[in-house]
DNA sequence: AAGGAAAATGAAGAAATATTGAAAAATTCA
DNA sequence: TGAATTTTTCAATATTTCTTCATTTTCCTT
């Protein structure tokens, strides 16, 4: 447990209520008070996003895409804008839920319970099993065929992200933004020479290469 | 994709909205008119569960939780009950969203996709189906009658944008552009040649050639 | 209906680009 | 300081992209 949310929302009163109510039911909060805000302190770590759509600088709808485009966190809209319009483009822009103010702390409670549940394997689990593979998460080990093959830092999470999301493309980019930090400063060609130590290594043909595109490994069949 | 839902629900004029509205948009629908039938035609084909709360024989909480105690499938409770305790009382016995009557049939579809694109184990990213032909967009993998594709970016970037719409015909420098950027400075004859790969690796006659204009992608009937 | 012009297709080779492998340089960590 | 790791760089290789031109198809004119 222990999960971390994302609120963002300019107005104070909000915030507190949110503030009262959420941490009593076992939430670390991270709050941002207007668009720029709300993009920057977004991170891995963050479960969850509440957010508001009329918000200074960049509204709601910019910030749930610039996230969206490279994270697939539950989004809840939490705002004043009850008509059916404002709802559609939320929902456009894949939200997953959308809830006018006035709101009911409680329901909204529910309501990210009922999202979290839904949440995927991905961090619920300690190990991340694929073909002859294995990867030990809490203790850092990796195993191919029973024997231990030893990941440099990089190397491990290049891997984790990548079978975390079997089937994705990721392009040289993306997996320096989620692995390096989206402000680091490093040639994109480091993702390759990463990858290539991490194939010699598990020495199976895991990891595809999209020509011009990025890297993928298979879902399994 | 063709999802199976199942809809527990005894009035007929919502019956009927939801039957022209949800098959329009792909799905199939499974109806029963009380709480006994809704139970009886629960099965593990059934993708997602909209249920109503006054139900002659049981009500829909005791549906609910039937079901809740054989399977994890999405329910969404639509009903009349828009008081905060039916509210709680839903979701305490896991549903995955509440709508209150009278309810909005776009908005209904946008929580129904919302809530199955959480789910785990089929999560197949986005994708393009025309014919017997599959895009995955995520994942960058195209298939034909089920086996897969391999395209160069180009293939794939003028398949992508051709299917995305439809019917519309575009031109070679339309395609420059969208593909190539606008300051791109090549051939236009590039696009034929890149066409006539992509026409030779998916071996059917999607794209049509306009004498004079350019290439269109028909829409299905 | 025949001939000619315009447009589209097919194919092949050249040019450009992306990926890989490998190794040197820089950095971090103990 | 020394070892391991991370990052940069660069040449070799593989693949794609682009150009060109001959061939075929379609359409228009007579």
């Amino acid at each position: 447990m222990n999960e971390k949310v994302l609120i963002v929302e300019d107005d104070f009163d909000i915030q507190s209520i949110l503030k009262n109510y959420l941490e009593d039911a076992g939430y670390q909060l991270v709050f941002a008070a207007d668009g720029v805000e709300g993009i920057a302190r977004f991170n891995e770590k963050i479960s969850l996003v509440i957010l508001d759509i009329m918000l200074p600088k960049i509204d709601g709808f910019g910030v749930c895409e610039v996230i969206r485009s490279k994270s697939d966190v539950p989004i809840i809209m939490l705002t004043a804008l009850a008509d059916e319009k404002s709802q559609l483009k939320g929902y456009a822009g894949k939200i997953d839920d959308y809830i006018p103010k006035p709101f009911s702390a409680k329901i909204l409670l529910c309501k990210m319970e009922a999202i979290l549940r839904r949440r995927c394997a991905s961090d619920e689990g300690e190990q991340l099993i694929y073909k002859n593979l294995k990867m030990d998460l809490t203790g850092h080990h990796v195993f191919c065929d029973g024997t231990e093959v030893v990941l440099t830092q990089k190397e491990f999470e290049l891997l984790k992200i990548m079978l975390e999301n079997k089937g994705k493309v990721f392009t040289r980019q993306m997996l320096l933004d989620r692995i390096w930090g989206i402000d680091a400063y490093v040639e994109e060609r480091i993702v390759d020479s990463h990858l290539k130590n991490l194939r010699k290594k598990l020495s199976g043909s895991y990891i595809k290469t999209i020509r011009g595109v990025g890297y993928r490994i298979d879902v399994e069949k």
